[in-house]
RNA sequence: GGGGGCGUAGCUCAGUUGGUUAGAGCGCCGGCCUGUCACGCCGGAGGUCGCGGGUUCGAGUCCCGUCGCUCCCGCCA
């Protein structure tokens, strides 16, 4: 850290200070981290956010100072200024970076004092983390909060640092804004001065960072924060940040180019070793037959196989049943593995929590299949099944038979299980992959039609061949989107842009949109795309989930300042908390 | 909306088939201690076993309900 200016409170930081400043006067302040109190001597750790000084109290020469060193406790804060010396050789502290002096203190001023924390806060122990959250203050003077913030700071640095270099302007958007009828559930604010209506807080700035292209700002940026009224989990808050980037007169190739310089040069800061840029690509499909997942961590094995047509006409029922429903069998070698009675059950009701009925586990050996399943088979299929998994004796395979989506995500999340299970992943290495050629549409069995994959605004992929979109067949529809994928963590997304109007009404009729609704709903940005916009695409990241894969952390809380519960409480705070009546009358608003 | 796990001292945890006065480490308080750095030694305080109800002669332990936290499914364009 840069020299603070002097004050009366300190000049220097207390992390800061080496063996070349021996001899020197100075201040510093802090808090107290740790006392050691000799009855005559007395050690006294002092804390700043640089790090942490041994100050030392001398009864003889600084009786005051002594005193009232005997009288502090943890936490409490101070200025102190005294002499740096050099320890003597036999008193060097390896272990601190400071270890090499300490401040022989002449006076000390106690500017505040703390009664006992409610947890310690000079050791990285595990801790209860409501009460982290209800004391955060106090949390955040805990190293591993102080280096999880500093990192952060860093990581959106070089991010501003290195999209600056490729002229990008950073531009902010609004937080009131109008609901949107796609995507997640909208955090609603009521509006006062037009009763009834709403603001809806920004999902993502997505429009609007179109409606800069449009503007013909080219290349934009911003550190923005959104909100998604959704349940919580370790890696999703209600408001979360994202680097959100849009540039004009770009085809994908342009977005990833910039944004793998952008992830590199921050994972670089990190210490954090990726494979060289160009990362690789995956089409969807691969990823999905492949891993069982659009989002797959590719540092070990474990791959799926679909041996539907091998295993088609077999005498085993439950096979048979899926297939002819349409389904399809997927299977895992899992290698030389014995499963007790008791692991099979935990893997079946693994699968399970995924929509599979069950796991069928199969041990090959002697050339063959071991168990009562074997009987269903011809030895054709056997062999078949065997080479397609490259299952030697001894080998354990475990088939799910299900629809496509649900074998997929069953047999996707229980490759995960026993990769992390059997220590398969090597955790110090990282592999970061763009999954690309995304369905353009899904369909969607509650609302009965089809939604968007990504976003209504991403362009779907022209016809092999053509310049033209073919949206006869809306489910064979690829798009034009881009998902980046380290170590099976989505970090972000995007695509370029429809930024032809009829094509953007398409793609809204296509999801079920007449265009008056379409005119309704997105008129701002159908009207804005024809006066003549340029072509156009974007990405987004979560800096939440970078910064906390960054820092080995496995939760984004580890990594915000302020973050809510799962349950979207603020237990320091109290947020979210009921209105007086009062307020709510002012908004036109009843309480339940 | 659904499923799993957790809740005992300030903190982190142990607590046997239900059985006497609920324990440990750390922290805290007091005393001693002039080279410690997780200082040491001696002594001490500290508990609504999340909350409510039930079963039982007897509940931290079993049952029901409830609250909170957490992980996951759904959801998250």
């Amino acid at each position: 850290m840069r020299t603070p200016s002097a004050n009366r409170y300190r000049d220097r930081w207390c992390g800061d200070l080496r063996s070349s400043d021996a001899g020197s006067e100075v201040r510093v302040a802090g808090w107290v981290h740790r006392r050691r109190d000799h009855g005559g001597l007395i050690f006294l750790d002092l804390r700043d956010r640089s790090g942490i000084l041994q100050l030392v109290f001398h009864p003889d020469s600084a009786p005051a100072a002594h005193a009232a060193a005997h009288e502090l406790r943890s936490e409490a804060v101070i200025s102190a200024a005294g002499t740096i010396v050099r320890r003597e050789d036999a008193n060097v502290n390896p272990d601190l970076q400071t270890g090499e002096i300490e401040l022989a203190v002449r006076d000390v001023e106690v500017l505040a004092t703390s009664p006992t924390p409610p947890f310690p806060l000079d050791e990285d122990t595990a801790v209860d983390e409501v009460l982290r959250l209800r004391h955060r203050p106090l949390d955040l003077r805990r190293e591993r909060m102080r280096d999880a913030l500093a990192l952060r700071h860093r990581v959106v640095r070089e991010m501003r640092e290195v999209l600056e270099r490729h002229d990008f302007l950073e531009i902010e958007t609004p937080i009131l804004t109008a609901a949107t009828p796609e995507g997640a559930r909208d955090f609603l604010v009521p509006s006062r001065l037009q009763r009834g209506s709403f603001y809806a807080l920004p999902q993502s700035p997505q429009i609007f960072k179109q409606l800069l292209m449009v503007g013909g700002l080219e290349r934009y940026f911003q550190i923005a924060r959104c909100f998604r009224d959704e349940d919580q989990r370790a890696d999703r808050q209600f408001e979360f940040t994202q680097l959100d980037i849009e540039m004009s007169f770009v085809t994908a190739e342009d977005v990833i180019a910039v944004t793998e310089e952008v992830m590199s040069s921050v994972f670089a800061l990190a210490g954090f070793t990726v494979a060289a840029t160009p990362w690789p690509r995956m089409p969807y499909a691969e990823a999905l037959s492949r891993f069982g997942s659009d989002r797959p961590d590719t540092r070990f094995g474990l791959e799926l196989r679909d041996v539907s047509e091998i295993v088609r006409g077999s005498e085993f029922k439950v096979f048979e049943g899926v297939l002819a429903g349409g389904g399809v069998v997927r299977a895992i070698n899992a290698g030389a593995r014995e499963l007790s009675r008791s692991e099979q059950d935990s893997l079946n009701e693994f699968a399970q929590r995924y929509g599979a009925r069950a796991v069928a586990p199969i041990a090959v050996g002697g050339g063959g299949w071991q168990g009562n399943l074997a009987k269903f088979f011809t030895a054709e299929q056997i062999a078949a099944v065997n080479e397609e998994l490259a299952a030697a004796d001894g080998d354990l395979l475990l088939f799910v038979a299900d629809s496509d989506r649900v074998a997929a995500a069953a047999l996707g999340a229980l490759r995960l299980e026993l990769g992390e299970r059997f220590g398969l992943i090597d955790h110090a290495r990282h592999d970061a992959l763009w999954v690309v050629e995304f369905p353009m549409f899904e369909y969607d069995e509650a609302e009965g039609r089809y939604t968007a994959m990504h976003h209504p605004f991403t362009s779907p992929a022209p016809a092999p061949g053509s310049d033209a979109v073919d949206f006869t067949d809306p489910a064979a529809l690829l798009s034009l989107a881009y998902d980046l994928v380290v170590d099976g963590t989505e970090l972000g997304g995007g695509s370029v842009r429809t930024h032809d109007p009829e094509t953007q009404l398409r793609v809204l009729a296509a999801i079920g949109l007449s265009e008056e609704q379409a005119q309704a709903r997105f008129g701002f940005l159908l009207d804005a795309l024809r006066y003549g916009a340029p072509p156009h695409g974007g990405i987004a990241f979560g800096i939440d989930r970078i910064v906390a894969i960054l820092a080995g952390r496995e939760s984004i809380r580890e990594v915000i300042a302020f973050p809510k519960t799962a349950s979207g409480a603020d237990p320091l705070s109290g947020a979210p908390t009921p209105i007086d009546a009062q307020a709510l009358r002012e908004l036109g608003l009843r309480a339940q």
